[in-house]
DNA sequence: GCGTCCAGGTCTACC
DNA sequence: GGTAGACCTGGACGC
């Protein structure tokens, strides 16, 4: 079975799933030969429905494995998560006005980047984005790649989904640190998992609450394992771009671009950053990955 | 093959 | 409020 959903003008299929690296890591699976992104959706209680999508004339094209028929519930529950992950609801209208006004942004319009691939759920996003904190990408690859494998729910065949909070609140701090690989993370891991799980926390709700961005940064703080890098960059995948969540590579990258390879302090690109008012956190984030539009997005 | 060093963010203790 | 050291892993490097 198959179904559409509709997009808006300025949006790009491609330069959305590569916007960032979360493509690469499990469920996401990009398909080089059909041209398709796998996206692994939560459909009810630990059940989950694996769907390929395809760039399509002004829509994504959803194709779901075998024929049988879904209910018009069930495709709108779907196509709805789509959308969220996609960032097809969120205007980026003042976002690419702004970018037209800037020479050296105007490769954003053209290439249609700034939305920024996001996951099924907030906790998928946070697990994900702790994992890449202090270590290589390739250890992040690997941590995701465990969680999948190890606790993940099969789909059908290798399909599995990330696992739920209450699979890995269910783990123990040993089994997280030697199992998934995931060393020191693993007390925040299994903290985050457990509050939510308990039911103590809802980080769900983040992607519609409406209290001032300063407030959720420091919700997002609060979580063990989260700091500034971290926070900033779960604001991004929550639309919010307020905050640079800078890290190492992303400050090489302003050195190289603008410092002629020279160190300069945090301050000193944040002052830089100021004239994109609350879109400077995805302006930093475009002049981050500008090259990767050359060199990674295949199509 | 083995040992050592380094890079990568965050937390905690201490000043 | 600022700083130092610990945390853990993979990779690079020298032997």
């Amino acid at each position: 079975m198959k179904f559409s959903i509709y997009t808006p003008s300025n949006f790009n299929f491609w330069s959305t799933v590569y916007s960032h690296g979360w493509c690469a890591l499990p469920p996401f699976f990009v398909d080089p030969n059909n041209r398709s992104l796998r996206v692994v959706l939560p459909d009810g209680h630990n059940k989950y429905t694996a769907l390929d999508l395809v760039e399509g004339k002004k829509k994504i094209i959803v194709h779901a494995e075998g024929s049988a028929i879904m209910s018009s519930s069930k495709v709108a529950g779907l196509s709805s998560q789509i959308r969220s992950m996609m960032r097809l609801d969120e205007s980026f209208d003042v976002f690419y006005a702004e970018a037209k006004r800037h020479p050296h942004h105007r490769w954003v319009v053209n290439r249609g980047a700034g939305r920024l691939l996001r996951c099924p759920t907030v906790f998928e996003d946070v697990v994900k984005m702790i994992c890449t904190t202090n270590c290589s990408w390739a250890l992040t690859e690997i941590m995701a790649e465990a969680l999948v494998s190890k606790l993940g729910t099969t789909v059908s065949g290798n399909i599995r989904s990330f696992p739920s909070p209450e699979k890995i609140a269910r783990c123990s701090e040993s089994f997280l640190r030697k199992e998934i690989r995931c060393g020191y993370r693993a007390p925040y891991l299994l903290e985050l998992s457990r509050r939510i799980a308990e039911g103590k926390l809802d980080i769900e709700q983040w992607r519609q609450t409406k209290i001032p961005t300063e407030e959720l940064f420091d919700e997002v703080r609060a979580i063990k394992g989260v700091g500034p890098y971290a926070a900033g960059n779960i604001l991004k995948l929550l639309g919010r771009y307020d905050y640079l969540g800078l890290d190492s590579s992303s400050r090489g990258e302003f050195y190289r671009a603008f410092k002629k390879g020279r160190r300069v302090k945090d301050s000193t690109i944040e002052k830089h950053y100021a004239q994109f008012g609350e879109w400077r956190g995805l302006f930093l984030w475009m002049d981050v990955t500008k090259e990767w539009y050359k060199k990674k997005v295949p199509f």
